[in-house]
DNA sequence: AATAAAATTTAGGTATGACTAAATTTTAGA
DNA sequence: TCTAAAATTTAGTCATACCTAAATTTTATT
């Protein structure tokens, strides 16, 4: 019910990380994905925060022991061991809370966002396991997002973008990377959710449409959108 | 996921209060449901917080407009219409959650406590309306505790202590108002949990002691127990 | 009524995590 | 290579919600 002094902190504990750097940790990881450093500007936007408090909390970040994320002025940061195993505690959270809010509570995919990001931030180990147990260890989130493992090791993804495939090829969609809303609501209504097999009809080399037919439901997607789905080759 | 500026807040809406605040609110409603004030020692004592922070917390709660307490310096405080629906908000969900969690994850109910007391303040309305529908709106928590209707009222307990209850008088438990989970976890292994059924076999004058049957099993019970458990007297 | 003890408030701080405005550094264009 | 724009950091504040120590007020007890 109410807070501990900080000055009076015991060190060496497995010390629960503030609900913002717990989102700091989080954000990081995802702009990091592709190999990259993430930059202020790019975390300041992510986070709805002004850039520089990214500067100062990152600092913080940095030096606090252990480090969390590497940092060089001008140069962005990303994470390191420790603040890997953070972001990937707080992501598991999240999917295992998305997907447990869908089954058991009804959720559609498109509102269960906003509930799991408040509500991964206070559930305990306790819950983590419970819900991973009650759904039968999940691989992946309602959007199709893999859920890291209990070791907090993030599982390697084989499913490809929809894009790289071409007439003739079909797949079965595993991911919907969107977080719109709009968006959401629009490709469910086109069947295009997770395990929905897609048979790829056309294919136009201007636009990089791609002409597919989902459930003898035809529709033709442009390349931002084929770059949001994902696909598992089934031939 | 981030902060809003407190100085660029719209007044008139139905503002988010913060975590502490929804505890202290919910606090002292439990230190005057006996029509009693609070005072700032109790208080700080509950929250586990000093005496000067509650001071100066129930001084900003009074001056925030609408008030939620009412206070007079040295004198305690009592909660305003306003003050008692936000306590009320945060006891429903608090109390929703505890059953939520015994009922579909299997919680037990010495364990449930410290969990609905982080997952209280981060829940949402439609979160709240989602268990309750689900549970067919249930009138009472896991302890017996009554839940605050959806309107934000608390029903009137028709309950009485066991403690009035004398040789010859049955009764079912409606609630057990224990916080302690040895205690809690004691009453359990007796089979006093809300609904067992409960015998009256002797009074003791001197100490107030109650001798009762609960499923054929026979217990010795002290005042300070059987003014915790409350009955529907039957016989 | 005087005084000691208990309760409460005042005074002065701290940590956290935001913000704006100004300064600096990096990057990209001519 | 110089320079302007963009990105980032520094500097200085602020709100929230705690804290300890000291002062004050209330309350009991002679
Ligand atoms: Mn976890
Ligand atoms: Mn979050
Ligand atoms: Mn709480
Ligand atoms: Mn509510």
């Amino acid at each position: 019910m109410a807070a501990v002094n900080p000055r009076t902190w015991k060190q060496p504990m497995k010390q629960k990380l503030t609900i913002s750097i717990q989102d700091y940790m989080k954000t990081i990881y995802e702009l990091t994905e592709n190999g990259e450093s993430a930059s202020t500007n790019a975390l300041a936007q992510k986070l709805k925060v002004s850039a520089p408090s990214v500067t100062g909390m990152i600092k913080k970040l940095a030096s606090s022991k252990p480090a969390l994320v590497e940092y060089q002025k001008h140069q962005g940061v990303t994470l390191t061991k420790e603040g890997r195993k953070a972001a990937l505690e707080v992501i598991r959270h999240h999917r295992l809370l998305e997907a447990w809010l869908v089954q058991t509570l009804g959720y559609s995919w498109d509102e269960v966002h906003e509930e799991a990001e408040r509500l991964e931030h206070v559930i305990s180990e306790d819950f983590e396991r419970r819900i991973a147990t009650a759904m039968g260890h999940p691989l992946r989130d309602p959007h199709g997002e893999l859920i890291p493992t209990e070791d907090l090791k993030m599982p390697v993804d084989e499913s490809t973008p929809l894009s790289s495939l071409r007439p003739g090829q079909n797949g079965i969609v595993t991911c919907v990377k969107a977080a719109d809303m709009e968006l959401l609501r629009h490709l469910e209504s086109l069947g295009l959710v997770p395990s929905a097999e897609i048979e790829v009809k056309e294919y136009s080399p201007f636009d990089h449409n791609l002409t597919v037919k989902v459930e003898k439901k035809t529709s033709v997607l442009g390349f931002n959108i084929t770059t949001k789905i994902f696909v598992e080759i089934t031939k």
